[in-house]
RNA sequence: GCUGCUGUAGCUCAGCCGGUAGAGCGCGUCCUUGGUAAGGACGAGGUCAUGGGUUCAAGUCCCAUCAGCAGCUCCA
């Protein structure tokens, strides 16, 4: 007999061999129909393994059954739906091969290894037959095999990629498990639903592209993605969040309402703010500039441009080189140059090759004439750099803080003056990949708001709190209040990171303690810093609950050491200063870009590129319109009048679509009283008022920086957990 | 950067098996002069991303380039 434990503290007791699924029939078949998986001691496990595998002994065996209500089956769910796709591809696609078929935070997708090309074309098939399979609902079966029965036997399948995957990434399982779903077989750790029939409402969604084991030099594969729910009524809600998602992308809002533009022949990546999009931006620098002035900020400016010698001295050209614009040369063989070096080090220059490099540099004035292509590699390469030396190159900027840290050794700085903050809104370049643009999401030109903070050791914390509290002011000034900070770490195992052990650990230790101090829910990333120092980063999550990395505050031990940085203490002796990064919304083109997605383009009235549209009745209110207009504009509100001669629906309907907070509709019954009605965005007719009424209202709102309305989200269906554990 | 998909009017898109281009919205003109989400008529607008190729003939088929999208990988 072993003795089970239900979660209302019931213990029970079963023979051996019982089954959480038979555990459930005991209760009622209807929960066993609706039991999906179990909990059990802590693990979730399939329903239909006997109890006895997960423990024994003295205590009882802890039980949870997990139904159709549970997020974890879900997951479990999920799982087996993307089996019994891959079923429904093997069948389709013989000798397709299998990889990896995880589940997702809203589904699931499988990554194969197969000769036609996946199209959405294939999915109605592949759903069909998916249905097909659910139909039958055949049970899935576990096995175990040890290790090198279970290679013979996925080479037996022909699964040869699961075959490297328990040669390499399980080498220490000493059995492997295995899942049977009547002609189809998979390698997996499970759990699983017990039968295909628990595989609800499902729907294939997109075919993307991705790496064996995400290894970009790796073996690329072919990954369908779905998602999958207990009801149809799930999936629609899920479906229908997707849509609501897609509308307020702000590339497409952005194109509507034109607040910026993209222009192949600027360049990708490279943001052309329109009027409308310049308003919001400009905005929201001047309420930052504002607060940094109150804060004891020194606003300063730097150039576009710096010399590469200076990246090189903070680490940030050779640590980023290939995620930057190649440097500027004033001397025009410095490209031919720059490349010749680049070749020698990665090894893939011959000698005709060169000789025709030293033959063009010659021809372009550089004093390689009895160049000699048997030295060695160092020798040529310190000859070059020697040449390279001597040149004016410049960098693009890919960061403002070398600029800002030459202003600060602009004179001898006192412990008296500390700390030092400049702020710029720095405008900086890096060459993303081309596959990595989106949007204003991610670009190539981008402006930070930025500043860079010099203390001494003892006010680090103190400036790092301050920042905090900047950080969560301006957050909460556009209405953005969920969100948690992420604490990035280094990976104690790696060698990417400069400054030394004792360093990192006293600044990762600062760091930890004011976020703790400031009862802050953080979470601790390993191996996620920036390779000059900690970070925090502010996870936002906007109103359609995607989260997003936004503001960020760095700690730099490195730079004040590389570039010598001082300060004259209190005991008339040089000390090293520290540096703190940080940027509150992150850069703009991010911010106002997740704004747009954030809003659906319906900023508050306090941000809202056009914020009263005075709509006249008819033409013979024109007159009067024109005044109101005035009033508004007088008043320092962003106004226009629709002179069009169409009717007030119309123009109604036309400044509704442009998301403008308030409309003043005027007609000959306002002109006589120096009244408008006003409408609202949100609640339509407030009726008529005096001018001056409506001017005080709408000065209150903006004053206030009331967020008055952000759509909700219908979408409420629970988001099943992440989940590493089913990863093969 | 990699894999796949896409590129037709200002915007959103249709255009079959190759035969010289279409809609709605927007825009212009005129009529209409109206009170809270689309009044009507007429009209203008296209090197079908770019460059090659196949063909009697290419928006359509093939190749390359550029750009965009999805995912992967990366992100100071």
């Amino acid at each position: 007999m072993i003795r089970v434990q239900l979660p209302d503290g019931s213990v029970i007791d079963v023979a051996e061999g019982t089954t959480a699924l038979d555990v459930a029939r005991r209760i009622g078949e209807r929960l066993a129909q609706q039991t999906v998986a179990a909990e059990v001691n802590g693990r979730i496990v399939d329903a239909t393994r006997p109890l006895e595998e997960f423990g024994g002994g003295e205590e009882p065996i802890r039980l949870r059954l997990l139904t159709t209500r549970d997020p974890e089956a879900l997951a479990v769910m999920r799982h087996s739906a993307a089996h019994v796709m891959a079923r429904a591809v093997m069948r389709l696609f013989p000798g397709t091969q299998l990889a990896f078929g995880p589940t997702t935070g809203h589904g699931f997708y499988y990554d194969f290894d197969l000769e036609h090309h996946l199209s959405e074309e294939d999915f109605p098939r592949i759903e069909e037959e998916m249905r097909r399979i659910v139909e039958q609902a055949e049970p899935f079966e576990r096995f175990e095999l040890p290790r090198e029965e279970a290679i013979a036997f996925c080479r037996e399948l022909g699964q040869e990629l699961k075959v490297e995957h328990i040669q390499t990434g399980l080498a220490d399982h000493a059995t492997l498990s295995f899942y049977r779903q009547g002609e189809f077989v998979d390698l997996c750790r499970g759990p699983h639903v017990p039968d295909a029939g628990k595989v609800k409402a499902f729907k294939l969604l997109s075919v993307a592209g991705a790496y064996w084991k995400g290894d970009a030099k790796g073996k690329q594969l072919q990954r369908l993605y779905g998602t999958a729910w207990f009801s149809p009524k799930d999936l629609k809600a899920y479906l229908q969040q997707l849509e609501e998602a897609r509308k307020r992308d702000h590339r497409v809002i952005g194109k509507q309402l034109g607040l910026f533009h993209l222009s192949p022949d600027v360049g990708p990546g490279l943001v052309l703010w329109l009027p409308k999009g310049a308003i919001v931006r400009s905005i929201l620098e001047d309420f930052i500039k504002r607060e940094l002035l109150e804060r004891g900020y020194q606003p300063v400016y730097t150039p576009h441009i710096g010399r590469v010698e200076m990246y090189e001295t903070s680490g940030h050209f050779p640590y980023y080189r290939d995620a930057q614009f190649n440097p500027i040369f004033q001397h025009e063989a410095g490209q031919l140059v720059d490349a010749w070096i680049q070749r020698l080090q990665a090894g893939t220059l011959g000698p005709e090759a060169e000789r025709r490099l030293a033959a063009a540099a010659v021809e372009l004035g550089c004093p390689f004439q009895d160049w000699d292509l048997t030295a060695s590699t160092e020798e040529k390469i310190a000859r070059l750099r020697r040449w390279e030396l001597q040149q004016e190159r410049y960098l693009l900027k890919p960061m403002n803080c070398p600029h800002h840290v030459q202003i600060y050794k602009s004179q001898p700085r006192s412990y008296r003056e500390l700390p030092v903050r400049l702020a710029e809104f720095g405008t900086v370049y890096r060459h993303e990949a081309s596959g990595q643009l989106n949007g204003m999401l991610r670009v190539r030109g981008l402006t930070q708001d930025d500043a860079h903070l010099f203390c001494t050791q003892e006010q680090v914390e103190e400036e790092f709190r301050a920042t905090l509290e900047l950080v969560q002011f301006v957050l909460k000034s556009v209405g953005l209040e969920d969100y948690r900070i992420q604490l990035s770490l280094r990976d104690p195992d790696s060698d990417k990171y400069v400054g030394s052990d004792a360093v990192w650990e006293q600044a990762e230790a600062s760091l930890r303690r004011v976020l703790t101090d400031a009862g802050l829910p953080f979470s601790a990333e390993e191996g996620e810093a920036a390779f000059y120092g900690p970070k925090a980063d502010f996870m936002v999550r906007d109103c359609i609950g995607r989260e997003w990395q936004l503001g960020t505050v760095q700690l730099d031990y490195n730079l004040p050491e590389r570039f010598g940085l001082e300060y004259i203490g209190p005991d008339n002796q040089p000390h090293r200063p520290v540096m703190i990064h940080r940027a509150p919304f992150g850069s703009m083109e991010r911010f106002v870009g997740m704004l747009i997605e954030h809003f659906a383009g319906a900023f508050p009235l306090w941000l809202a590129p056009e914020q009263i549209r005075v709509l006249p009745v008819s033409d013979k209110s024109l007159e009067y319109a024109r005044q109101v207009e005035r009033r508004f504009r007088d008043a320092g509100f962003r106004v226009s009048t629709d002179t069009r001669s169409a009717k007030v629906n119309a123009k109604i309907r036309d400044a509704q679509l442009e998301r403008i907070p308030y409309m003043a509709v005027v007609g000959p019954r306002d002109a006589e009283q120096g009244a408008v009605s006003l409408r609202d965005r949100i609640e339509g007719d407030l009726g008529m008022m005096p001018v001056n009424e409506a001017i005080a209202k709408l000065q209150e709102e903006v004053r206030s920086r009331t967020v008055r309305q952000v759509a909700k989200s219908a979408f409420t269906a629970p988001e099943a957990t992440e989940s590493e554990q089913f990863a093969y």
